[in-house]
DNA sequence: TTGAAAGCGCTAACAT
DNA sequence: ATGTTAGCGCTTTCAA
């Protein structure tokens, strides 16, 4: 029996035979070491943690799951990672991920409806469920990757689905309360992309609440919610004499703002401008931005940890979480000019 | 032999057994018609695949990744996912990740190396590498880690580790060139934190070009890199009578624009103001901010495609890959005030 | 070209 | 309290 070489390069990461063999115990008894520490001698355990110490082992999570069938991973998918607006959903699923001792694997699905649903397809395999945030894939395709993996959507609602959700209909209210006490009598909103659920939401419930005040709207767009779109949401804007523009986000508010001082429009002097979700920048742009602030990270945390319930247990109660929303008044807001 | 019943709940996932049995294949077959579809009979792999479309089976990743002890899954861990300094590189790394066909799995270390260094723990025995963005991990700990895992570092480097840098030198010379073309003959420089690696290359870089041109830099803090860590670093600055501060970051730099804007000091006409990252939002807070814009999202890019280089084959080579930087102008800064 | 069988690292019966 | 064994889903020799 010639002894083979060891090849060069990184060293073998040592396995559970490894450790079992040099601390002179079966495998199984290393795998309790690990997982059911009552269920092993205390000297034992505490040698056999000793040697796999000092092998530096650690369990692969990948056998683990094979066996298990749990990955303790779960995907979240968003639109563009990029996206400041995102930030906050991120960091709050990665925080409750980090709390429930679970990976987060993450993807971004470029706005693209088919690399959303490839991406479900592919990781679906090996992660204990997903979170689309905003997810653009139809309800017919959810459905369909809700029946393999444990799924919660966030910002967009479809039959059967969990799903964490701003409270647009308090919020567009409070928008529209907001303009009505600056003695605005109309408004125009500036949309997003048709497909958006959130700008849907948004739109249907400031008609709804400038319905009840008595208040005119109007809306123009579609825009690209871009800061480069603000230019054309501004003319049109100002094309038709709007005392007030409520945008899609502040995205495009930020641009409105922007070209609106670059054409010598005085916000909120001549036009008051309103933006959802008080994205990192619209605290220092000039002026600084009046919108409607999601609770974008509580709704990433609260996902997955709906998520996980869901995936553990198998209590399918597919409940819409309504977080709250809150105004947040800025200086881009104020009384409505006159004539 | 009582059937037993099927569990109620979500469908079991489909095995390639459950698409062997149905296709009346062997498994083997299966998996050939899928990895390997030369060495299998085109019409018993159009078959196979129809089979397999129709019982929605998809390879299990964990499986294969179990066998071939490669999981075709690449960790990215950031010190903070929330700052979108950061954004660019999660962004080109998700990118070369998924033109790869690599998943990527996104860590959070919040700034803190003990919580880093158990996340390479966790994750290494289930992922292909890391890239270490910001990494704060001492040397020691990256070279233990770099011996069981392959590593790239980004915007940090380490003896004998591959690393994506960005061009300070250069950098901090442009920048110190550009004060001095306004006729400033000093500046302030407000740095970070201490631990920084990014934050050290770039005061070494100032002294150093500020010397070349017989200019005289002093500096400040330490101060966080945050918002509200401009109001200590603009009085600071003001307490010096600088005519210009380079800040460690536009974070902290955005952070002094308020400050002064607050204080009635006119930037630029009293003092310019430099940042670093060209982050989200430096180009419409008040005034636009100067700064020195590194290619955060190449340097994701890049680190992903040397480390699945260096995964893939084993060659290590702990190469420096140094990325231009680009000094943008704008509004922040301008001649030096007289007197 | 295809099938049978072994094994990746780990856990969970079951046996002792 | 610990060892033995089977098997998670897949790939990969090895035979046929």
């Amino acid at each position: 029996m010639a002894q083979v070489t060891p090849p060069p390069g990184r060293p073998r990461r040592s396995t559970i035979n490894d450790v079992a063999r040099e601390a002179g115990v079966a495998a199984s008894t290393v795998s309790r070491a690990f997982t059911n520490p009552d269920r092993v001698n205390q000297v034992t355990r505490a040698h056999v943690l000793e040697v796999a110490e000092r092998l530096g082992y650690a369990p692969s999570p990948t056998a683990r799951a094979l066996e298990s069938g749990r990955s303790d991973t779960v995907a979240l998918l968003v639109p563009d990672i990029t996206n400041p607006y995102f930030s906050g959903t991120i960091k709050g699923a990665e925080r409750a991920a980090a709390a429930a001792g679970v990976t987060l694997v993450l993807g971004d699905t470029q706005e693209h409806p088919p690399t959303e649903e490839k991406l479900v397809r592919r990781l679906g395999p090996a992660v204990d469920g997903f979170v689309l945030a905003a997810s653009r894939m139809p309800d017919e395709a959810l459905r369909r990757a809700a029946e393999l993996n444990p799924v919660v959507l966030v910002n967009r609602a479809s039959p059967g689905l969990a799903c964490v959700v701003a409270d647009f209909d308090t919020g567009t209210r409070q928008i529209v309360d907001h303009l009505a006490s600056f003695g605005h009598t109309s408004f125009v909103f500036a949309g997003g992309p048709p497909e958006s659920w959130s700008g849907s939401r948004r739109w249907v419930g400031l008609q709804a609440a400038a319905h009840e005040r008595g208040m005119d709207v109007q809306r123009h767009g579609p825009y690209v919610p871009m800061l480069s779109s603000g230019a054309a949401a501004a003319d049109a804007v100002l094309g038709a004499g709007a005392t007030a523009v409520v945008c899609h986000n502040d995205m495009l508010a930020i641009g409105v703002l922007r070209r609106l001082g670059e054409r010598g429009v005085a916000v909120p002097g001549d036009v008051s401008v309103v933006g959802f979700d008080d994205m990192f920048g619209s605290d220092f742009c000039t002026p600084p931005l009046t919108t409607l602030a999601e609770r974008t990270e509580d709704a990433g945390a609260r996902a997955v940890d709906t998520l996980l319930l869901q995936a553990r247990q198998r209590s399918a109660e597919p409940g819409a979480l309504v977080l709250p929303t809150q105004l947040r008044v800025r200086g881009s807001t104020g009384p409505a000019r006159v004539g």
